[in-house]
DNA sequence: ATTATCTATAGATCTATAGATAATGC
DNA sequence: ATTATCTATAGATCTATAGATAATGC
């Protein structure tokens, strides 16, 4: 029954990114252990061998989540980033997407302790769409983050409306697809 | 045991009220049928007497909170509605704060009636912030209420993000903050 | 007679723990 | 000897139903 050292963290690290992606899709209250645990092929009772509670999970999860968006993040201009957050294939994939958009609500009902890993997301994904930082508090900057900030509030909200909206209804494209032209017009 | 038709309406009611209020705080799943009606001040058996099933009483509370959001939204200009939306207050109290802000990212993972119920808050919202319709399917019309998704789906994203940071993140005011000058400022 | 509410409970599910098993690692 | 995983289970909670109770409504 046991594994190689090696093989018990791949076992772990693949737990994190399945919950990761199970969570996106239901939440975290719609998802247990059990369950999580069957779909990345393992008994639940080896759980706890490998995290204290179902709470460190989730941080651990929300954090690999928001991770993976950051690195993608950094292959691509702003521009490039808010054109695809828009897109109707990041809204139809929620296990997929943006953990901001998928999870935010959720959070505000988690401990500050996951909280803050959502603020850390948000500021790191701010400091990632500036780029090159010009000048570090400089004015030009100042306004940079403030309107990176105020796209990204109106990406996230598009797309939390969006997939509110049953798949059929016009507006669910509406929505997304009005705000993509505002933010990709804006600069 | 038994109370009158009319108590019975009004007890009713106040399950919808109580249960719009708890799931607004704690999500749908956070949220179970004792629960609610110990809150509202009975026991769990009469539920179903009320209602058929959970998901009966989830697409009702919806219906009710939204409609609360569009009744107080009538009394308002957009001006208004957009710098009380983004208000510490309105972040702060979730139970008694818009439902799009607050369930729009449970309502997702919620079958298609309801979702629909969501839709329709949203259209319905975005008549009522255009005010009297300055004519039909006129250009101005549409440009308005474009200018209004973009600026509703900037206010609901801004506040989700909000409350996902932790209270004493200083992400938390900044995001309320920049967002409603922003929207405040686009006229 | 009807029915709104209450008490009690069935059956499922959820988090977490305990002990067994069997392979790793010293 | 240690430990990653599995089986089994405790105790709590969740949705929904059944039957009792007592007041309404005809």
């Amino acid at each position: 029954m046991r594994v190689s050292k090696a093989q018990a963290q791949a076992n772990r690290a693949l737990i994190v990114e399945t919950a990761s992606q199970l969570f996106r899709e239901r939440g975290y209250d719609g998802v247990g252990v059990a369950d999580l645990m069957a779909a990345a092929g393992f008994t639940h009772g080896g759980f706890y061998k490998h995290f204290g509670c179902k709470a460190d999970l989730i941080a651990e999860a929300a954090a690999s989540g928001i991770a993976k968006t950051l690195e993608r993040t950094q292959a691509v201009d702003a521009a490039q980033f808010f054109d695809f957050y828009l897109s109707r294939q990041h809204r139809d994939s929620r296990d997929a997407g943006c953990t901001l958009a998928a999870l935010g609500g959720d959070a505000a009902r988690q401990p500050d302790n996951l909280k803050a890993i959502f603020a850390d997301g948000i500021d790191s994904l701010l400091s990632t769409l500036a780029g090159e930082a010009n000048g570090a508090d400089s004015d030009a900057s100042q306004e940079q983050r403030a309107r990176l900030m105020g796209q990204l509030a109106q990406a996230v909200g598009a797309v939390l409306l969006s997939r509110a909206c049953p798949d059929d209804s016009p507006l669910a494209d509406e929505v997304l697809d009005v705000c993509r032209a505002q933010i990709l017009a804006a600069k």
